[in-house]
DNA sequence: AAATTGTCCAACCGCAGGTCC
DNA sequence: AGGACCTGCGGTTGGACAATT
């Protein structure tokens, strides 16, 4: 193996652009090619790290917005510092700039004054959703009585049911068949695993589809029209 | 005005998991 | 099977600049 001695420390423009073009040339990826066809001293870690925290195209610039600080207070609480898990539903972040942001703003003793109001907001939303989503389910389930009533006067007819202990137990048995650890995270997830929308992986943990996150979070706007099917809203309401 | 503290950001390091031979 | 290599992740560091004392 041949010894490189790297370059290390702030990239130069002149860096900056050998490695774009390496990347317009050959794609992400390969990083340890980069120094070897482009001439570039720097190791693949550092080409890869540059590329994806600096260099990409895609990459949104600007100070997190209170939303995103949303995003980012619920997901934390959901995965922990799981922070390419929490980027992958902040289109345009990095995770870097997720953990330098946690890092600054949470990790102090005595938070900003912008974060305790975006927790504030947070969890104001989450009572507002839990109450609606309960007069829902107490809805459900009344209607659920009504079919039971109309099921009793036509015995023939085939309507589709969904009781809310069956969506527990769906949730329990898939929880211990994939031997997912986290039982909360299970239930955060399970209405996208039946969409088709998120699966699980022992590796990932779940995994979602673009837009499973959008979806969660535009619960409050989409109301329940994002779940098509009877069982995945009975498990929505189940689930919370 | 100088010193101190806080914030932001880029970059490095070690480690773990995956892939290839 | 196992070792080398590649890639991605999370933790950490350090420098620049701003705000505060």
């Amino acid at each position: 193996m041949e010894e490189v001695a790297w370059r290390k420390g702030p990239w130069t423009a002149q860096e900056d652009k050998l490695l774009v073009d390496y990347v317009n040339q050959h794609g992400e990826g390969r990083w340890n090619s980069v120094a070897k066809i482009t001439g570039l001293r720097r190791s693949g870690k550092s080409c890869r790290l540059r590329w994806v925290n600096y260099l990409r195209p895609d990459l949104k610039r600007g100070k997190i917005t209170p939303q995103e600080e949303s995003i980012i207070i619920e997901l934390h609480s959901l995965f922990g510092n799981r922070w390419s898990t929490i980027a992958r539903s902040l289109p345009g972040r990095t995770d870097n700039e997720i953990k330098n942001y946690w890092r600054t703003h949470f990790k102090k003793s005595k938070p900003s004054k912008s974060i305790e109001r975006a927790r504030a907001q947070f969890l104001r939303q989450r009572e507002e959703r839990l109450y609606n989503q309960e007069l829902h389910l107490h809805h459900q389930l009344q209607l659920q009585q009504q079919q039971q009533q109309q099921q009793q006067q036509q015995p023939q007819q085939q309507m589709e049911k969904v009781d809310v202990k069956d969506v527990m137990l769906l949730a329990e048995e898939t929880t211990s068949a994939y031997n997912i650890p986290d039982m909360e995270l299970m239930y955060s997830y399970l209405p996208y695993v039946l969409q088709g929308s998120a699966s699980y992986s022992a590796n990932d943990g779940f995994v979602e589809e673009d837009g499973a996150w959008g979806t969660l979070w535009n619960l409050d706007d989409c109301d329940m029209a994002c779940h098509s099917t009877p069982a995945m809203q009975a498990t929505e309401f189940a689930l919370y």
